[in-house]
DNA sequence: CGACGTGTTGAGTGTGATCAACATCTGTGG
DNA sequence: CCACAGATGTTGATCACACTCAACACGTCG
């Protein structure tokens, strides 16, 4: 299932670029976003269950996602998964691949995945020219970082029904200051195994934590999808304080 | 336990960097090393125990370690803590922090930590006329991200027996491209409570782990601290590859 | 139609947690 | 100098959370 069928034209130049205007992303100048707009090559749209980025490869282009859901994660070579953390419309993906050389992690799509196409070799440009979308770049990272730190902290030290509670509402967040479900229908489309291989627990101990929170109204499970019913719910159980949310860069 | 006593002197002038030489570190540019040499304000001695950093505060400094160890942590309200990563000479602290505002996370010495002392409110100079250096900078955010990565794969996937030894093999490793113990002995200044903390286990199992590591003469455990003996066993109980080890830029 | 992906549930097992007790060693104050 | 507290490491006994195995229901798709 790899139908990489690349879309050449522009549908959103980035002039109407339809993220920009949501009010969780920074003012940007205008030479700003000109170089952005000579930086973007094209546009990407991939498949539900898509690989856009391979460990291991060395990729030439990085991405930002204009819409839908993904998420990275490593493999072992025993096929044992780790989700590492999910991409929403907005994320920059590919970055580290670019800079260290190497993708140390693939990123899958979760559902239709439309991305804008920046040319690697183009980044040193940025750099030399428009300092203050550098400094968006190296934010991106921080931030990046600071989510890790947190699925880190809740795979580590949280118990099963505190880690899913914990994950959902991350979800449920990010899905939120994005508008990712403005239209239609409000869930989250990932699997169970999804959760499993993000929370570190087997499929079958977490369809039985996913009961539990499903019996307190927490959530509804459809097929292949989850719908939030009482995110203060689920902040209480995971005993965290959601996403300071602050307006961040878009590239 | 919080003796900050800052001594303000520079022993250690960038021009005379002692880590520098070591051929980890990429090479530099005269004017950013003069640059570098005006971003540094002092330098900080603290001693064990010491926490550097805070959670939620909004530090107006960042630091790159000069010598010693020390580890990044969160904790939980109810005292539950997850080491997130640790810290070597070359690395650079306080960025996150720096960029989006407030720490997220703390930062304590495991041993005597020197660190060289940068200010906050010079970091945009630095991206507006140093696109080198701005580079720099998301290259260390990107390649503590690699590092997260790999630390969440390990307590999320991996076994207690083999996060342990993905564990120590890392801070051998990491000990090893930094000269951390070239004069004197070689060993980790950790407890096991900090290995607990890291792996996501409880004290007891840890200590259990760990003996099962050190009957195979794969390590050594001496008083608050930790001797590697055969690296190549640890990697293979991991199934780790190492570090792929890469020139990296040190501020 | 059968194969496959997904979700569900019960039974038995085991890894790792908790509880408890103890051995050292350090530092501190009397 | 000793008594004591606290940090660290060790080991055994018991418990439970989460894993594995197994079987089945349901949908979609070739």
């Amino acid at each position: 299932m790899t139908s990489t069928a690349p879309s050449l034209g522009k549908l959103y130049p980035c002039e109407i670029c339809p993220l920009r205007p949501l009010n969780t992303f920074r003012d940007f100048q205008p030479d700003e976003l000109a170089f952005i707009s000579r930086f973007k090559t094209g546009e990407l749209t991939v498949d539900r269950g898509t690989t856009v980025l391979v460990e291991g490869s060395h990729s030439a282009h990085l991405y930002t996602v204009l819409s839908g859901w993904g998420f990275r994660y490593k493999l072992m070579s025993d096929g044992r998964r780790q989700i590492l953390n999910y991409v929403v419309p907005g994320d920059l993906i590919g970055l580290q691949g670019s800079l260290t050389g190497e993708m140390q992690h693939s990123v899958e799509a979760l559902s239709t995945l439309m991305l804008c196409v920046f040319e690697r070799d183009q980044l040193f440009t940025l750099y030399r020219n428009h300092p203050g979308l550098a400094y968006d770049l190296t934010w991106l990272a921080a931030r990046e970082e600071q989510m890790l730190d947190e699925n880190l902290l809740s795979v580590g030290r949280r118990s099963a029904l505190e880690r899913a509670a914990y994950l959902l509402a991350f979800l449920h967040q990010r899905a939120q200051t994005v508008h990712l479900y403005a239209n239609g229908r409000a869930t989250i489309p990932i699997t169970q195994q999804h959760v499993a291989d993000t929370l570190g627990l087997s499929i079958v101990h977490t369809n039985k934590t996913l009961r539990k929170l499903i019996n307190r109204n927490a959530i509804r499970w459809l097929d292949r999808g989850c719908e939030v019913l009482d995110e203060a719910a689920l902040l209480g159980i995971a005993g965290w304080e959601g996403l300071g949310e602050q307006r961040r860069p878009l590239m």
